[in-house]
DNA sequence: GTGATATTGTATACATATAAACTAATTGGG
DNA sequence: CCCAATTAGTTTATATGTATACAATATCAC
């Protein structure tokens, strides 16, 4: 179906190249969602989940990431963290501990409550995003990995005024 | 420069469905993040552009859209047009008249203070996009489009249990 | 060493999103 | 005609995002 039907648009887009842009945004923003109704289920959200995927994959040293650490991999302001990490400690998913060599740091571990309900999550979570981007092949999937790339490259190199 | 990188992570992901999937997040995060600074220039939000853009391009005999067309065109939940609308309301971008022959229907117009906003960010806007787009040509703009318009169908396919 | 500078995390004000429960208004079946 | 079901919009509680300003801490230049 064409997005403009998919959105129920009485009129065409003007131009091709914000058709193309709105693709991006509606298909992201659609996957967030199933993505999110799909956690809900699971008593988390799609944040939290990523979160804990984060900790359990990209933990350094330390045993966990730090709350900055967190934010660059996730894309986020740092100030949004603290909000996040608080409510993940209040559901006992995470905990903050204190780096005793830099006591700026707040090192973020996952607990083992945390660690169970994402395992049981990411069994399924997994097989559904396989199932997803099934729609497309391997080579397809590489194309748009590689169109979509370009495309954040080219955003980079834009200025904003 | 691999997504791996853009995001500093340590260790690669585990499974090609999930980073192609990554992929569309963080392409559509980062387009948002650009425009949403240049909205902020030009004394607007992205979302409220865009109520703007669907005012102005795809209201029907009424002059407008009620609050229920713009939440599907906007694929966000009607409760959230609520206080979207409120706050437009405020800064003079729009009206709500009452719908004469029913009732229950708010029809939200442009004023021409809204207009006159919309119109001079809209110019920069779509010469911005243009830009960012340019990044691909015609025929692989349409393989994307194509590409992920398979896998929003294929998102409707899969059930959330 | 010390003072300027940078970094981390937090606090605040605000914008945007959801779900669920509610009111008001309309519609449709018997 | 009337009552049940539906629809539009709002309210509330909650989650997530931004920018900005701040305190605490660490680092760097001199």
């Amino acid at each position: 179906m064409a997005l403009k039907d998919e959105l129920g648009l009485r009129n065409d887009f003007k131009a091709r190249a914000h058709e193309s842009l709105l693709h991006i945004y509606y298909t992201a923003a659609k996957a967030q969602k199933k993505a999110d109704e799909f956690f809900r289920a699971h008593g988390l959200t799609d944040v939290q989940f990523n979160v804990m995927m984060l900790l359990l994959n990209q933990s350094g040293e330390s045993g966990g990431l730090t709350q900055v650490e967190l934010s660059r991999m996730m894309l986020v302001n740092r100030a949004n963290i603290t909000t996040l990490i608080d409510r993940m400690e209040k559901a006992r998913l995470v905990v903050r501990v204190a780096d005793p060599d830099d006591r700026r740091y707040n090192i973020v571990k996952i607990t083992a409550h945390g660690e169970k309900l994402y395992r049981k999550a990411a069994a399924v979570y997994h097989q559904k995003v396989t199932a997803i981007m099934s729609a497309l092949k391997e080579p397809e999937q590489r194309v748009l990995t590689s169109l979509l790339t370009r495309v954040r490259e080219k955003i980079d190199s834009i200025p904003i005024v």
